[in-house]
DNA sequence: TCATTTGTCTAATAGTATTAGTTTTTGCTA
DNA sequence: TAGCAAAAACTAATACTATTAGACAAATGA
């Protein structure tokens, strides 16, 4: 009969204050570093006492999850929203390097939380791992949406992956050198469009002239 | 007169202290990652209490930053020992890609603590920074002396930028998913004779067929 | 209004780095 | 070989950290 667990409204409240937990461990993230995050500066800027933070989530390491999946779940739309104006190989391929670099810009803390390793004892669970993976894993398949119109030998994992490594090595770059410079600027954000060039010329679209 | 601060001996024995605290921190950065040194357990391998260690460092900082500084100084050496190999341009290019990705095999610790961001306070001291920018910068000054054999419209810097962002990409994502396989093997490991080919493709060396 | 749930609190445990001050050990010298 | 000074170890304490247990208060529904 009331087997309802808590009131809506009730729930509702607690859903807020979660939420504002997770926005507040953003903003210390990224104003002291992610592994910087402390259940007392978080409690602290709560109003609360830390171990209160405990009736919201089982520890740090609960924290760090789920701003793991909220990061892939971003990353996936961001990579989503800016994929909408694409409308070649070409632009796909642009959209994922620069959509990774950008993501890493504009959200920091999510970003090293994903894709670096800022945390000690930090492991995502299988869970989140799973699910990050399966965000990952659409490239994949968009890839092979495109293959046939591609003049290489290569498969479409190496393809794939040759670009993740090349995001990455960029996007790190830039990072830990020039940070405050928007994509595109800088010594390794301006050379997006030189890898881009050499990408295109490597795999070019069949019948299109080099 | 007997001015000298201490005896030979005893400087010896502190040497000789010095660095088996060095290299038993190595060990537990290797064994439980970079950032979960601590004084504690170092002390008790050490068969000391911690406060007995700050008689040879001013701090983890300080252990920290002196193994930053071993780190560059064992990077410049293993390249320089694979560079005595290289006869060519396309030597040097696939020696530096490897070599990045087979020293960070080998030294997992060293790799992390030099080119990923592992340990939340740590910043290397300006001293330590300057002469990893050093060594670092050898990398452009060897690519000048190519520079002319090539046939591409890229600044030098341009093209070690790319050289290193590609190297950093494929090692990183190599370390983060199959850190267990020798360089030149798994996905990630297996791609770098396909970029070598892609950029040897890019910039060719003058008057050699493609 | 009363009882139950929910949330926050205080207090305590066990860990961390680091400093101050004391004691022990070491190695040289007379 | 005995003594002395310096080096290097120690103990104790401070101020952090995450986390748990258990008491207390406040909000909610009947």
């Amino acid at each position: 009969m009331k087997n309802q667990p808590t009131s809506p409204r009730r729930q509702r409240n607690r859903e807020a204050t979660i939420q504002n937990i997770l926005s507040t461990a953003r903003t210390i993230m990224r104003e002291e570093g992610v592994a910087a995050l402390s259940m007392q500066e978080l409690a602290r800027r709560m109003d609360m006492r830390a171990p209160s933070l405990y009736n919201y989530f089982s520890g740090k390491a609960e924290i760090y999850d789920t701003l793991f999946r909220l990061g892939f779940t971003r990353y996936d739309e961001h990579i989503k929203g800016l994929m909408k104006a694409s409308t070649s190989w070409h632009d796909e391929l642009r959209i994922n390097i620069e959509g990774y670099m950008s993501f890493a810009l504009e959200n920091p803390e999510l970003y090293q939380l994903c894709f670096e390793h800022p945390v000690p004892g930090f492991i995502p669970s299988q869970e989140s791992l799973q699910m990050s993976f399966g965000i990952l894993n659409r490239s994949y398949q968009r890839a092979e949406g495109f293959k046939k119109e591609l003049d290489t030998k290569l498969t479409c994992q190496q393809i794939v992956d040759t670009i993740i490594a090349i995001s990455h090595g960029l996007t790190a770059m830039h990072i830990s050198n020039e940070p405050h410079l928007p994509v595109g600027q800088g010594r390794f954000g301006s050379l997006i469009p030189v890898v881009l060039s050499i990408l295109e010329k490597t795999m070019p679209i069949k019948g299109e002239n080099k």
